[in-house]
DNA sequence: CCAAAAGTGTTTACCCTACACCCATGT
DNA sequence: ACATGGGTGTAGGGTAAACACTTTTGG
């Protein structure tokens, strides 16, 4: 059989794809997710994940950030996008078989006026209130909410991702914040200062200092990250790929 | 529109949905690979993972199952089974668009004459082959191998996805020797034995002991997981779900 | 001077590695 | 008796949590 020769796609069963994306922000120390509301039936009126239809050129990864820059404005850059899984239960879709294809996605700088496409309006929810099934989804966008939740939870131990909700430079408490808002609890200020110093994907950008908080304080000096050489080496030519730089939740939590 | 109207599948990109496994398992102490030689075209001859297309009226977990169970024979008992992810590059089958999930498995006790449905033939190939690229796999498999590979390594670190690896009841050798096919490398006898005995997850069949060596050593007492209660409490009302529980593969390699 | 935030020092507890040592069995 | 593998004891190093303390700013 050669390459050029195709099958009837009616031979197979009828299956659409699709990609929806689950995506992240913070605001006002909350952790959140972007929701659609849903413009045409089904679940008209309903909330629903960003996604759309897989084009017939473009690969799974292409779907994703075209579906996020649509419905965000944001682009590729300064974005963490990563898949997820797949989601195909037979009647998760009432038109069709519809298999699709989730992912997950950090925005630190996400435009507050969302919306476009043929979405009717947008907002930026609470994980809290997904999770304690405050709100109904459409499809079963809440399970894969909860799939990413529990995944970007997993992913936040690496203080690199947990930078993606940060501007490109940024203090040290800046990226605290992020952890004790995902996680809704404190976290030992001086201690996570040693952590991200002694993390050598993070880089000191001494020249610039960032501004103090409104009401006094030291200024901190702003950081970002290290990108990665043409081999992962360091300055010092020493290589130690596999050092112990998660950020780990144990220890007791204090008032906030 | 009532859920009872359906698009005209024709409407949208055809695509094909296709379910792969990747099916890890030990044998001569070393991690492989199921793999099955094509009967069909495109790539006939060629090396392949065992797949197949998506029913109409099956999920995506059911028709991995279903395909292991028809590759091998082993049924969904005793068997770990994960979704890695999907793989939908345009270009990736020449007959049309087809967009693949991925699956990943452990299986314990894989039968040794493996081979069925359209496959006229079957092998288990050593990790190692792959990573080094000494064979060459149809489609994208290599690249979803090499996935798999990744995702099984991070799971081994919880030693219940290891245990999959070995008989429902088993010692505690038999759990290391996984780690050490694994991860090619040996691992301290004592220090391995205190960690197992120290997860709550693994209870001793004390009436029953295993059999010595071939050639003498003390007998060692059998080990199973221990099925997860209704709250998953503990025998003594103790509940310490989070512990320190994952094996680490620190320490110097010691010779085999 | 005081409040507030950045950054540093220090103590302590815990875990993990390495390795020594004893136990139980087959030959 | 000895080899072999199962199982325990234990000392040392490293890391991180907790918290005290100093530094630098705004009001």
């Amino acid at each position: 059989m050669s390459s050029s020769e195709k099958y009837d796609p009616r031979a197979f069963p009828p299956v659409a794809v699709t990609v929806d994306v689950v995506v992240f922000t913070i605001r006002e120390k909350t952790l959140r997710v972007l929701l659609i509301n849903r413009g045409v039936e089904p679940f008209r009126g309903e909330w629903a994940l960003p996604g759309g239809f897989l084009k017939p050129d473009e690969n799974l990864d292409e779907a994703a950030a075209r579906e996020l820059a649509e419905e965000t404005g944001v682009t590729e850059e300064s974005v963490y996008l990563e898949q997820l899984g797949s989601y195909g239960s037979p009647d998760r879709d009432p038109r069709m078989r519809v298999v699709t294809v989730a992912y997950w996605a950090i925005c630190g700088d996400l435009p507050d006026p969302v919306g476009g496409g043929d979405a009717a309006d947008a907002m930026l929810i609470p994980v809290s209130m997904i999770e304690q099934d405050e709100i109904s989804l459409a499809f079963d966008h809440r399970e894969i909410v909860r799939d990413a939740l529990q995944r970007a939870m997993r992913s936040l131990e690496s203080p690199l991702v947990a930078a993606k909700f940060c501007p490109p430079q940024f203090t040290i408490s800046e990226l605290r914040n992020v952890y004790e808002a995902a996680w809704n609890r404190s976290i030992d200020q001086g201690n996570f200062q040693r952590k991200i110093r002694a993390n050598r994907m993070f880089m000191n950008v001494s020249a610039q200092i960032g501004a103090s908080g409104p009401r006094g304080g030291r200024p901190a000096s702003l950081w970002s990250i290290r990108d990665a050489g043409p081999d992962g080496e360091d300055a010092d030519g020493s290589r130690d790929s596999e050092e112990n730089e998660a950020v780990t939740r144990k220890g007791k939590a204090r008032k906030r």
